[in-house]
RNA sequence: GCACCCAUAGUUCAAUGGAUAGAACAACGGCCUCCGGAGCCGUCGAUCUGGGUUCGACUCCCGGUGGGUGCACCA
């Protein structure tokens, strides 16, 4: 029995015929969705607002929907339709779909084909991480990391070409103290030992200075303008910072399995500003107020007094401006749908008044208008309830903090396995640390702060990483010991699922394609790791109650299968949560 | 002052307007002739407050209270 990957929205065609035939309105919406497993897999609970306007009686309606939908040949065989309460419809899959369901996806390939309708022909530009140069990252950096390639590699699961989009903070003021600082005082044996060290180091000592000594100010001034007016010799130095810069970050990003296909920053946008400037104002869009140039909304009730200053009073443009011409950029050379920007949400005034302004902007000048998402989050909070902090009050470098990661996770791996090879526990103690990290934050909804605890994300009880990732070794560890291959299952010889609990796991398997949908369409990752975690303790609950390696070949054929798609699914999840799984651990 | 976000068990978190608000930690009690006990099963325990909309509200609207954040030339 074939079976559609995603069954709801299959379900939903099917109810859109039945609902005509059983005399229901033509503008009937069944409202379906992952049901309560005590009343089926699906329910619909369309009818009881459909009736409930037509004064008509909801179960009435119901038992006349449902009659129609057990006749229907895409209905009869998969699922038991029922009635329940005032109209609500319950759909339960039978064992035979179950199976059906499960023979037709075996491998995250044909999982992301499947999935791939949602969002397939479309191109997604994702703009995450987007650190300022010279400068090192620390904690605050981490969330817009790992939420960001995680969104990334589900659009891109679900069908979209993705471009992946580092927009740094690598021009405009900091840079002319850091030069006049760098001229003066730089180590180069620091610089050699840890760029980013250094180059901060002289910012900061530029920064004190300045404000101290005016002439130290004035100097700075000077350096910047000479960048910008785009003297060679200072480029030069502009670009050696960058290099460096990309070094040191790539160094962080590739340990946190992180990659790039752009680095457009700030600096590239540099000659793009001008003519956003011209066209807002000749569009009416823009006006003189205090000196500078804004755009004013006076539908809004904020922003219709708060300005978006898209150049300032000295004639200098600022990120509103740079973040203006990028969404040209992005529609119109990179081909855009959808546009992805992930930052904290102490941004979120900017990018509204971004949003708002280039809507207005590209309505009137006909560029097509993309999908734009601002995804936000929220603070990562020390166990004081405060942003978290050193104990000296700096923030916390994210080096430090994966290094700290990887090092807790192997004293771990090691006291719980001390039989395994020394480069074995490394490499579990970087997959461990660092999913740890990151399914710490990503398992939460990012629009919340969360409160961090190593002792919490390095749990092996409760939603982490480290449980999920032992339920991945388990299931391996069972075709080990059974000596075979999981990936060369034989699916035919499998039965339905029959025990209450392989048909609870099975039931949880086929539920997959309604997550990555909502995942997807809300770009929340947590979404994804609840249901994972639910998996993982459906799936520890069948192995507790039905033993896999039985005699009878049929049994042991259905529960193996059952065990391979479990595999699949946690792996695939966790690889598009930006995680890595083991063999074993 | 204005705006945005948040408020759920003792604690950390879930719950696209649906049926009896779910987990984990902590506390207490079970399961070791069993494929990894890093596990499984169970008990106890919560929607800040007052109105409203709805057949139905943790969820939506209005008013409080308590926290966080942002508001003219930094990004």
């Amino acid at each position: 029995m074939d079976l559609p990957f995603d069954l709801i929205t299959e379900l939903e065609r099917v109810l859109g015929r039945s609902a005509a035939a059983a005399g229901l309105p033509e503008d009937f919406s069944p409202d379906l969705r992952p049901a309560d497993p005590r009343f089926g897999d699906i329910q619909a609970n369309g009818v009881l607002a459909a009736a409930k306007a037509a004064r008509a009686n909801p179960r009435e309606w119901a038992a006349r929907l449902v009659e129609v939908l057990r006749a229907d040949p895409e209905v009869a065989g998969r699922y038991e339709v029922s009635v329940a309460g005032p109209g609500f419809i319950n759909f339960a899959l039978t064992p035979e779909a179950l199976l059906g369901w499960l023979r037709g996806f075996g491998s995250e390939e044909e999982l992301s084909r499947a999935a791939g309708d949602l969002y397939r022909g479309r191109t997604w530009v994702v703009d995450f991480a987007s650190p300022n140069t010279a400068k090192q990252m620390h904690v605050g950096h981490l969330r817009s990391i790992v939420v960001g390639e995680s969104l990334c590699r589900i659009l891109a699961f679900c069908g979209a070409a993705v471009i992946r989009d580092n927009h740094l903070g690598d021009w405009g003021t900091p840079y002319g103290k850091l030069f006049y600082a760098y001229r003066r005082f730089l180590d180069p044996e620091r610089l050699k030992a840890d760029p980013l060290e250094e180059l901060e180091r002289l910012y900061r000592l530029a920064d004190e200075k300045s404000k101290q000594d005016p002439e130290v100010m004035e100097e700075a001034r000077r350096e910047l303008v000479r960048l910008q007016s785009g003297d060679p010799e200072s480029l030069k130095l502009w670009e050696e910072v960058n290099r460096l810069s990309i070094e040191a970050l790539e160094e962080i990003y590739q340990a946190l399995d992180v990659r790039f296909d752009h680095y457009l920053g700030e600096s590239f946008y540099r000659d793009k500003v001008e003519p956003v400037c011209e066209e807002l104002t000749r569009l009416g869009l823009a006006e003189e107020s205090r000196g500078a140039l804004v755009v004013f909304h006076p539908e809004h009730p904020r922003f219709a007094t708060q300005p978006f200053i898209i150049r300032k009073s000295d004639g200098a443009s600022n990120y509103a401006t740079t973040d203006l011409a990028t969404m040209v950029y992005r529609v119109e050379n990179l081909k855009a749908d959808g546009i992805v920007i992930v930052t904290d949400s102490r941004q979120s005034d900017h990018f509204e008044q971004l949003w708002l302004t280039t809507r207005k902007w590209f309505e009137k000048t006909g560029r097509p208008l993309p999908e734009f998402q601002h995804v936000v989050f929220g603070t990562i909070l020390g166990e004081d309830g405060k942003a978290i902090k050193t104990r000296t009050g700096d923030p916390i470098k994210l080096k430090a903090l994966l290094a700290e990661a990887v090092e807790r996770a192997r004293q771990v791996v090691r006291e719980k396995n001390p039989e395994l090879p020394a480069d074995e526990v490394e490499a579990i103690a970087a997959a461990v640390g660092l999913g740890a990290l990151k399914y710490a934050d990503l398992s939460q909804n990012r629009t919340s702060d969360y409160t961090f605890s190593w002792d919490k994300l390095l749990s092996f009880d409760g939603n982490t990483a480290p449980y999920l990732l032992y339920a991945v070794t388990r299931i391996r560890s069972i075709f080990r010991k059974a000596g075979v291959d999981e990936t060369a299952l034989d699916v035919g010889a499998a039965t339905p699922p029959e025990t209450e609990a392989e048909r609870a796991l099975a039931r949880k398997l086929a539920n997959l394609a309604p997550v990555v949908r909502q995942t997807v369409t809300s770009l929340r990752p947590h979404v994804l790791c609840t249901y994972l975690y639910e998996l993982s303790g459906v799936f520890s609950s069948f192995y507790n109650a039905d033993r896999v390696m039985v005699e009878a070949p049929e049994v042991r054929a259905r529960r193996l299968l059952l065990c391979q798609r479990t595999l699949l699914v946690l792996e695939a999840g966790l690889h598009l949560l930006g995680l890595k799984t083991l063999r074993r651990m």
